[in-house]
RNA sequence: GGCGACAUACCCAAGUUGGUAAGGGACGGCUCUGCAAAAGCCAUAUUCCCCGGUUCGAGUCCGGGUGUCGCCUCCA
């Protein structure tokens, strides 16, 4: 244990741009990490997914260095309108029409559907997942207080965050505030400058909203960024050691957030800025969430692939880096999965203590991988090169599972199940091996090649082992 | 219009402080096998988008160019 405490953490911290030494400050017993989760009013697409794996790769990291993580991820089940003024329609009410639900049971149902994904990919669950709608309370008492400060106006339809007040505010993503007053797409209303931000929104008099709440400023509901602030710093206190999301939210939703939690207590927001990079598809670009237009990890699976393979093909490319998606891509992670299976199956239950010396430096190895800013590309190459290796099955067995600690591959059991796509039922399959069996023992090798590809034409692999046929479909 | 990222073999992809190109997949050859598969072995970028420069030495630093993409509107 003290051992692995050697090991020096290093990650890269958006707010300076480069790698630091991770540490804890003394008195912090547990790490401080909040992660931003998705907005629930349609299903997660493998993009947003890579960010949760890539949450996940960090998470698993910092308690093999035997740290103990508190993660909290919140649930975004309130809508926000598509800009600052009322011209977009709210997403979840968006949701609501689509699929001719109620606000909350849109929500409800895309929470679940984004808690299975998480658990078939393997993804540790967070310590605490906490939803928007139940920290309006919260969010109220942190508009207040900024309110209270001074940082705030009112519009007609809002409390405005008064950004010029805090002059850190372009900082962390190095904004050029004049260009991007030039460069504005959006309409500013009544807002006193661009980087200015909603707050608290006020319903509309005309009509009922879905989802609003009373508030000393009247029925409303909160703005895009206040519930990351509220949340956080509710279940985390003013300071955290982590608060990680996808680089998308680096201009805004960060940079707002720390605008307002900053101002609003005085003290560093987060010590750490982790941000995931995007997954391409193709030579088109990023998959949006809100065009509608994207891949699912159902989609996946419906396609036979398995959970693991999509989290092998996260785990080969860096968290900063892009990672172009595609089925070619996935099926390499599919075959890449199957050869690694065959390298670790036969090795399960057969650990024993990791003692020797080049054990030990197979550890170090991915240890240290791992501690580089997460280089889980070189960390698989690692593994790759220990079962290659001439060390003991007891030891390759052990490190396996050391290993899998941190990538979560579930190496610990045996190739997963296909899913059986034939249109041939398992007892057929079975009576024609034993055909093909009979065949080959009479050495009638014309019959029992047939056999091998009659069921080949089905999908169905055969392969002679010494225990006997085995089979797997395609 | 502004800001930024990336460019490594057929595909994915790693490359600390510059020192002579990980790993995976596919493909090819050999051994083994009735066949096939598995397994094992071997091979596989004189080269890192292009052009200059610094250096004994650059994928790695500097300058210029080209290309692709992202952000500036909710988005991982």
């Amino acid at each position: 244990m003290s051992k692995s405490k050697q090991a020096i953490l290093r990650f890269y911290n958006t707010a300076s741009r480069s790698i630091e030494e991770f540490t804890l400050p003394k008195d912090v017993p547990a790490v401080r990490m909040y992660c931003c989760g998705p907005t629930v009013y349609h299903y997660a697409h493998i993009g947003n997914l890579r960010s949760y794996l890539f949450e996940d790769f960090l998470r698993r990291t910092l308690e093999y260095f035997d740290y103990e993580v508190n993660h909290v991820v919140n649930i975004t089940d309130v809508g926000h309108l598509t800009s600052d003024q009322d011209e977009g329609e709210d997403k979840m009410e968006k949701g609501a029409e689509r699929t001719g639900k109620t606000v909350w049971e849109v929500a409800e149902y895309y929470t679940q559907a984004f808690f299975k994904d998480i658990d078939l990919l393997n993804i540790v669950a967070p310590t605490l997942w906490c939803k928007a709608t139940d920290h309006i309370p919260e969010q109220i008492d942190l508009v207040q207080k900024l309110e209270a400060k001074g940082y705030t106006y009112n519009t007609s339809d809002g409390v405005y965050f008064d950004s010029l007040k805090f002059d850190r505010y372009a900082d962390f993503a190095r904004l050029d505030v004049e260009n991007l007053q030039k460069g504005a797409r959006i309409d500013m209303g009544e807002k006193k400058f661009v980087t200015d931000f909603a707050l608290w929104k006020f319903s509309p008099a005309d009509s009922q909203r879905a989802m609003e709440w009373p508030s000393p400023w009247g029925k409303g509901f909160p703005g895009w960024h206040i519930e990351c602030s509220a949340m956080a710093m509710h279940h985390l206190g003013p300071t955290l050691d982590i608060h990680c999301g996808g680089t998308d939210h680096i201009r805004i939703h960060h940079t707002n957030e720390i605008a307002q939690s900053e101002c609003a207590t005085g003290q560093t927001f987060a010590r750490f800025w982790m941000h995931g990079e995007f997954l391409r598809m193709g030579e088109s670009s990023k998959m949006s969430k809100s065009s509608g237009d994207f891949l699912t990890l159902k989609v996946l699976l419906d396609q036979g692939y398995h959970p693991m393979e999509y989290r092998l093909l996260a785990l080969t490319s860096h968290y900063r880096n892009y990672l172009n998606f595609s089925f070619e891509a996935l099926d390499s992670a599919k075959d890449g999965l199957r050869n690694l299976h065959r390298r670790t199956d036969p090795l399960i239950g057969k650990a024993t203590a990791i003692s020797s010396d080049s054990a030990l430096k197979w550890q170090h190895d991915f240890k240290s991988a791992m501690s580089d800013d997460l280089n889980t590309a070189k960390a698989l190459g690692i593994l790759n090169s220990m079962l290659r290796s001439d060390l003991d099955d007891g030891e390759k067995s052990a490190l396996v599972l050391d290993f899998d600690k941190v990538l979560g591959l579930q190496l610990d059991k045996t190739m997963p199940e296909k899913a059986k796509q034939s249109s041939l039922a398992t007892e057929e399959i079975e009576a024609l091996i034993a055909q093909r069996d009979q065949a080959k023992a009479e050495r009638n090798f014309i019959e029992s090649d047939r056999i091998r590809d009659e069921l080949a034409n089905q999908g169905i692999k055969l392969q002679d082992t010494p225990q006997g046929t085995i089979w797997e479909s395609e």
